[in-house]
RNA sequence: GCCCCCUUAGCUCAGUUAGGCAGAGCAACGGAUUCUUAAUCCGUGAGUCCGGGGUUCGAUUCCCCGAGGGGGUACCA
């Protein structure tokens, strides 16, 4: 049995192309223009031969003559058939179309007695025959479980999600232009790796069989970046996926889309002037304007952005003064937090600025100096050692970026490690290398994560992470067939 | 993990108030139509009412269990 049952009335259209000798699915269709500009174009044009190519989006059929209006990627046009001008052959194939199938035409570009642009037909190809139906034209493709299992069908019929698609592109591209304008380099470093560092979250893990060697998908770039710092490479940055073996939610993507960069002879201040321009940009340049909505609240790029202290808002929102155990304590408890009588209480009171303070904030806004014990990647300020320097920006209530000025004492680096506080599994192993990388001299550094899907939702107004991504995770559905990948 | 909500035709959704032959629009099919554009007009067909079990003369509807999805919560420095 076929693993998709294609609809019969369209498996009856497929069978007459056939028989008429036609390849339902034509090959290479060149010298075609880009709709849009044979609709913007169409002063210069008018009356000429043009070609073109695109999914039949709509069909409107008047017996001697119909009306298909096609899109490709960048626009929508009017196509014309007649009877007197194609003849009855070349007729009869055209009524084997049907919306969502993909053709390429030759004919005249000109204007129809209402005036619309509109290619008249003179020669056509079949390229694609689609055995399935699109959605239904007025509404479009809703489900939210099928646009996002079926993002093709998504995209091609609903076009404010290709518009937001091709935003996310423009973003990232913006990104890169703007690191690289600034001297940065991207590096591409192990997605396999021995040990996952660079931050506490739970790996997933694969096996290579030829090495015999259990390898983790990396939950960050950290590590192999400021072991490029080491190596000479003083402005570094890297945009890729990491993969966290945490809950799904709308903020969460197992697998999701982080830019890191080092900068020597920085620090997290370099990091928070670096963020504003850059994300400054984003907002004004390719989204528009510095101030953008974001549901019901409206969130201002404009820099400077506010910086403000950690135990600072813990005393403004919860009314807990820095140092007081006791107090963290209670409110963790209250708060329902695991471990709230056994746990670090700087652990738990980074969790209840997380619970309690972060996603008030609108943004955007810099919380700086952590407590040292929660940062074991970050240098201690040298005038109040037991703060870290270490700032989130949070954009919307969400975390948006995590940065520090970069601790490059091999020593200090290594009781760090040992004494890191938190729940036993999310400990990071201690990756030897990267200690021995440190011990070869690093230069001092600031650097920081951006989590990119989370930056696009802010930039785009979208409060589920699976909105930005293009094939997010889901439960499987369907049974994997035979030859697919079988559950262990 | 827990809580709430959703699942009916290819698509978007009604509906079964209180258990009694399953509904609309679009799409499809047949017909008319050589300038339409959400084309129009006439006609037709279309369903595992998410799955399983229970109650009942009878369940899409009520009850129980389960699945998928959405939202929340927990977890995720």
């Amino acid at each position: 049995m076929a693993l998709i049952e294609p609809e019969d009335f369209r498996l009856e259209k497929l069978q007459e192309l056939r028989r008429l000798g036609i390849d339902p699915y034509g090959g290479r269709f060149p010298d075609t223009v880009p709709l849009q500009e044979l609709v913007e174009g169409f002063q210069e044009n008018e009356g000429r031969t043009v070609r073109a190519a695109g999914r039949i989006a709509n069909l409107r059929a008047m017996g001697k003559a119909s009306f298909l209006d096609i899109k490709d990627r960048t626009g929508r046009i009017q196509l014309f058939f007649q009877l007197d001008r194609i003849g009855e052959e070349s007729f009869h194939v055209h009524q084997q179309l049907e919306p969502g199938d993909i053709v390429g035409v030759e004919g005249e570009l000109t204007k129809t007695r209402t005036g619309e642009i509109t290619i008249f037909v003179v020669t056509f190809e079949v390229l694609a025959k689609a055995l399935l139906s699109p959605p239904e034209k007025w509404h479009g493709l809703r489900d939210q479980e099928i646009r996002y299992r079926r993002r093709y069908v998504d995209l091609f019929t609903n076009d404010e999600v290709k518009a937001l698609f091709l935003k996310r592109a423009d973003i990232i591209r913006a990104i890169r232009e703007f690191l690289h304008a600034r001297g940065y380099v991207e590096v591409e470093t192990p997605m396999m790796q021995l040990i996952p560092g660079g931050a506490a979250a739970r790996p997933f893990a694969t096996h290579h069989n030829a090495l015999d060697t259990d390898l983790y998908l990396r939950i960050a770039t950290e590590l192999h970046l400021k072991r490029l710092l080491v190596g000479g490479m003083e402005k570094v940055f890297e945009i890729g996926r990491v993969f966290r073996n945490e809950g799904i939610s709308t903020q969460h993507n197992p697998e999701y889309t982080l830019l890191e960069l080092y900068e020597a002879y920085g620090d997290y201040r370099t990091m928070m002037d670096l963020t504003e321009g850059l994300i400054a940009h984003l907002a004004r340049d390719v989204c528009g304007s510095l101030a953008l909505p974001f549901g019901e609240a409206q969130i201002d790029f404009s820099p400077p952005w506010p910086r403000k202290g950690f135990w600072e808002l813990i005393e403004e929102h919860v009314g807990i003064r820095r140092g007081d155990a006791k107090a963290i304590r209670a409110k963790a408890e209250q708060i329902g937090l695991e471990g709230a009588l056994t746990q670090d209480p700087d652990w738990l009171a980074l969790h209840v600025l997380d619970k309690c303070v972060e996603d008030r904030l609108v943004g955007p806004v810099f919380i700086v100096d952590y407590p040292k014990s929660v940062c074991p990647l970050a240098r201690a300020k040298p005038d109040d050692p037991e703060l870290a320097e270490r700032f989130e920006l949070i954009v919307a209530g969400m975390e948006l970026a995590n940065a520090y000025t970069e601790l490059n004492d091999p020593q200090e680096q290594e009781v760090r490690f040992r004494m890191q506080v938190g729940h036993e599994d999310e400990r990071e192993r201690i990756d030897r290398d990267f200690l021995r990388a440190l011990a070869c001299g690093m230069p001092p550094a600031g650097g920081i994560g951006i989590g990119i899907d989370r930056l696009v939702m802010a930039l785009t107004d979208r409060a589920s992470i699976r909105e930005v991504i293009l094939f997010p995770l889901l439960k499987p559905q369907e049974e994997p067939d035979e030859k697919g990948p079988t559950p262990q």
